[in-house]
DNA sequence: TCTTTATTGATAACAGGTATCAATACATCA
DNA sequence: TGATGTATTGATACCTGTTATCAATAAAGA
């Protein structure tokens, strides 16, 4: 398909394989030593690219990547532990084609993520989380 | 309230608050000579954990502020002409307040950008807007 | 006015990522 | 198998957006 199999970009794929979801691309520069950075930027854009790989964003806007389990999803991102799942919400997704119809105009795509503090960091912390700040100060998601 | 409000907090104001929505920090910094880019980045800061701006989030990643017009709201952006409208749609919040009941922990916050092609820029490249490439490739938002 | 404390601005650093470009190596074709 | 074209690499430099540092300054209350 225009694409090569490389060994370098092997050494990548090797590295995000058995890694839990929500690593960053800076820990796997340092897991594949010998690779080029831009390399290794350039590998994982392109699984993103094609869908083999879920880029993120954090609430402080900081990227994580991790592998989709499912088709179609969405995350839900721990601001405690960074622990990530996904879910699907058809809804949401009918709901926002709506839209459409109405003056937004045509939808090209959406980010959606929602950050939570999972039940085991809520044991953990005693009882339901109470943020101390509002995580959401803003007015705007 | 612990808050002084000094010379080049005024600049920055003045600054920001005959724009458009959907500017930069760097068009920021241009339009206040004399003004130091930290105190440019720790003005916008505090206004938007204050709630009185909106940072948002391109679909390429970059980042965006604008005005907020209403309330708790979702931002509408052009891919074409970077246009932002706001809107709100009470039910998806309320979905996802529902993930919560079940697996997800609580929710502290959440982050919902939507990319349209705006009806002017349809009329514009005439009719309906077909990316070449599909904006939304992978399989998470 | 004095004093405290928030704030400034210059600088350097940082995270995350991309442009450049000569050198290399994949995969196909003969 | 071997030549060839082109995708890919890695080193480097650069970029955007942003924060840490820290001495110097300036609000704002006493």
């Amino acid at each position: 398909q225009g694409y090569r199999l490389t060994a370098p970009r092997l050494r990548v794929l090797e590295s995000i394989a058995g890694r839990d979801s929500n690593f960053t691309a800076e820990e796997v520069c340092a897991d594949v030593p010998g690779v080029g950075r831009a390399t290794v930027f350039r590998t994982l854009k392109l699984l993103v690219e094609r869908g083999l790989l879920c880029k993120m964003i954090l609430h402080d806007g900081s990227p994580r990547y991790s592998f989709p389990l499912t088709g179609h999803h969405h995350h839900l991102v721990c601001v405690s532990c960074g622990a990530i799942t996904e879910f699907q919400e058809s809804e949401i997704e009918q709901l926002l084609s709506q839209l459409q119809v109405s003056k937004a105009g045509t939808i090209v795509g959406h980010r959606i993520e929602v950050y939570v503090v999972c039940p085991t960091c809520q044991v953990r912390y005693g009882g339901p989380a109470k943020p101390e700040l509002p995580i959401s100060a803003g007015t705007s998601s």
